[in-house]
DNA sequence: GACCGAACCGAAAATATCTTTCATGAGTGA
DNA sequence: TCACTCATGAAAGATATTTTCGGTTCGGTC
């Protein structure tokens, strides 16, 4: 008999080593980000549990176990790599997913784009997509990785940020946004570039990645660089378990949406990373509110005077 | 090789003589309804259930004989009189009720975003202010001006994409996209570029700017070369009245959201922007599938490798 | 005021469920 | 081909849940 004591139960169980609190609703979102790095029979698991919650949340770990062809070792090692401390904690958040949606409005399942899809359907499905794509991204994001990076950015006497192709152009927003309240930030254009600045970096500087794969050379080496010079380090990636997390401090997980041929994976990724960036720039000038409020007005003031130019200014 | 394949996952004992099926939401009632016929400490375990949903799910069936100084005995007996075959099964009522609940107080979005904002809140509101800044753009799309321009941008012998500043970043994107299944397309750096790029174009090639506030020069110019050397233009813009659309053949409008001091204009415009990019290409896609096909799937093709890298696994 | 019966209640045994360990074999790269 | 890694499931081990059973309290009765 274990008469510990009682456990305290109101307040927020209590991380288990994980780093990654429980998803509540975000589960779906989450066995699309983790289904790469999964093993087959893993991925059977976490199929039927994101296919119907209802259904697994009724069944005991031997049941799922049976229903998907796997033992319990496997279903419960899937439980963990989804971020719970076991089968129990996700067979909770099961209930409460099938409970939300039966309690929510019709799962709303959008077909495929598909090549002779006329272009009303296309602009339809696709802003659904990037919508789910939105929402994913939000339920899965880490408030507390958020939180130390935006500390970390606005303290920092000067930031990097890398990213290549599609995620380069994510890197050049940010880079922007930060410039406009008057951070110190670069996008270096190209690897080499992004190493020889890398250099430069130390403690109190930061360097961010961001990359889908998560393994994209050209982005990890800089931050290796950068890693090992001692600055504060911040991933972006779809790819929580990738190599790039092994020289971030902090790493903001991106949603992975379902791709198809004529939406490539690009797109929900980069609608992923904006937001996330989007979330770093408010962060930051909240944090910094004082020395950045003249610099946000500021640019009202460069872009009502654009617009003033044009006609009768309807303002706001 | 056991693929005994259970058929379903009906062993579990049949629901216990009591006929009532396992309530959904209405628990508290059922409290209320049956209080007057429990015992005392089953009122006690009753009453911290009713009260708090969330918190109890958390507790097993001994925590929970503790928080409300009973047994473990009595939680079960509770548990029964609900309606529920075990305690196993209320709790996971109860995650069920604590999902719906927390599910159902969050349209608390509607204020701006504030300098005090926790993250998660910001996180929130950023979430939900693209998602409507999407559904927008979406209902306000002109399809038949997005066909046409569609049409324009496959068959073009070429195409320069035209656009500064955050606008810029979506013309690079759009212009990636291109080149990615075989179309020529150029995004010029600085307006000098474009307007000597632009010369170059006649009919038969198609200009495309990118603009918010449909009056920047550094774009509107080079469209107004492309427009008079006979090219089909086309603008992305939030001012459809804006002096842009003077020189465009077909005007794609984008919403604009509101804004507040700490979310520029620019980040609903990105978004919206970029909504738009995407259904060009997704209708090009189509329009030159037979061509397009293949570099979409050398897309996939070297992004699976990159994958390929990491672990062995490639599912989809 | 004492006795009796019934029902409540919790401790602990019994059972079910979940978790961990460990040996095996499939797949991979050299 | 061979060594090696890693996924995998069987079974042991740990926890949680359910049941059993006897003590206790309460209300009614004589």
């Amino acid at each position: 008999m274990k008469e510990t004591f009682a456990p305290l139960a109101g307040g927020r169980r209590a991380t288990g080593g994980g780093g990654a609190p429980p998803a509540p609703a975000a589960l779906a979102a989450k066995v699309r980000t983790l289904a790469p790095s999964m093993t087959r029979s893993m991925q059977r698991v976490a199929e039927a549990v994101a296919g119907d919650p209802a259904g697994c949340a009724a069944l005991t770990v031997t049941g799922l176990a049976e229903l998907t062809g796997t033992s319990e070792a496997t279903v419960v090692r899937t439980a963990r790599l989804l971020g719970y401390p076991g089968y129990r904690d996700l067979r909770l958040a099961l209930a409460g997913l099938a409970a939300q949606q039966q309690s929510g409005r019709a799962p709303a399942i959008t077909t495929d784009i598909a090549v002779d899809d006329p272009i009303a359907d296309v602009v339809a499905k696709l802003a659904y997509d990037e919508q789910q794509t939105l929402a994913d991204t939000a339920a899965g994001l880490d408030t507390v990785q958020l939180g130390a990076a935006v500390a970390a950015l606005a303290a920092a006497r000067r930031t990097d940020v890398y990213g290549i192709g599609a995620s380069g152009l994510v890197a050049q927003d940010l880079t922007q946004k930060m410039l406009r309240i008057g951070l110190i930030a670069h996008a270096p254009g190209d690897t080499h570039l992004a190493v020889t600045n890398a250099v430069q970096l130390r403690a109190g500087d930061v360097a961010l990645a961001i990359t889908h794969s998560g393994s994209t050379g050209d982005v990890i080496e800089p931050l290796r660089v950068a890693f090992e010079r001692g600055a504060t380090t911040v991933a972006i990636t779809g790819r929580p378990d990738g190599p790039v997390t092994q020289y971030a401090d902090h790493v903001l997980t991106t949603s992975t949406a379902r791709e198809s041929e004529l939406r490539p994976a690009a797109m929900s990724s980069r609608t992923s990373q904006l937001l996330v960036v989007d979330c770093l720039f408010v962060g930051v000038a909240q944090r910094i509110y004082e020395s950045a409020a003249p610099a946000l007005a500021a640019s009202y003031e460069a872009l009502a005077h654009r617009h003033g130019a044009l006609r009768g200014d309807r303002g706001r």
